[in-house]
DNA sequence: TGGTTGACAAACC
DNA sequence: CGGTTTGCCAACC
């Protein structure tokens, strides 16, 4: 033990984003998450911007509901339009702003 | 090895 | 109330 740090699955990359996308894994159908509530799950409330990076190889790194991942505004991601409609089909409401949709974090934001 | 970049966020003006 | 600046941290060049 003193060492037992194995590579396993912990020495590449993969190792802060597979423990990012577990919490993004738990992230209920009908609700969403910000990219600072998913780092701050993750131990690293200083990581925001990794859970972005993360999300935008997500589908590198396996299956996850990366649409139910907002900014901390309630902003959608730009340039994937799709994300909306995944999020419509889940029972979660947007507003429509000059910017793009909005969710209501104050309905929507998943509580853990 | 060092500087730039980003699916962010909080502070500031 | 809204645009701008600074801080963060890992990946990329």
């Amino acid at each position: 033990m003193t060492s037992s740090k194995h590579i396993s699955s912990a020495d590449s990359t993969g190792s802060v984003a597979h423990q990012i996308l577990q919490i993004v894994a738990q992230v209920p159908s009908g609700r969403v998450a910000t990219y600072g509530q998913i780092a701050e799950l993750a131990g690293r409330p200083r990581s925001a911007r990794l859970v972005g990076r993360v999300l935008a190889h997500a589908q590198e790194y396996g299956d996850y509901p990366c649409h139910r991942i907002v900014n901390h505004a309630g902003r959608l991601v730009p340039g994937w339009e799709e994300q909306a409609e995944l999020l419509i089909s889940e029972g979660v409401t947007l507003t429509d702003y000059a910017d793009g949709p909005h969710v209501d974090l104050r309905r929507f934001q998943w509580e853990h």
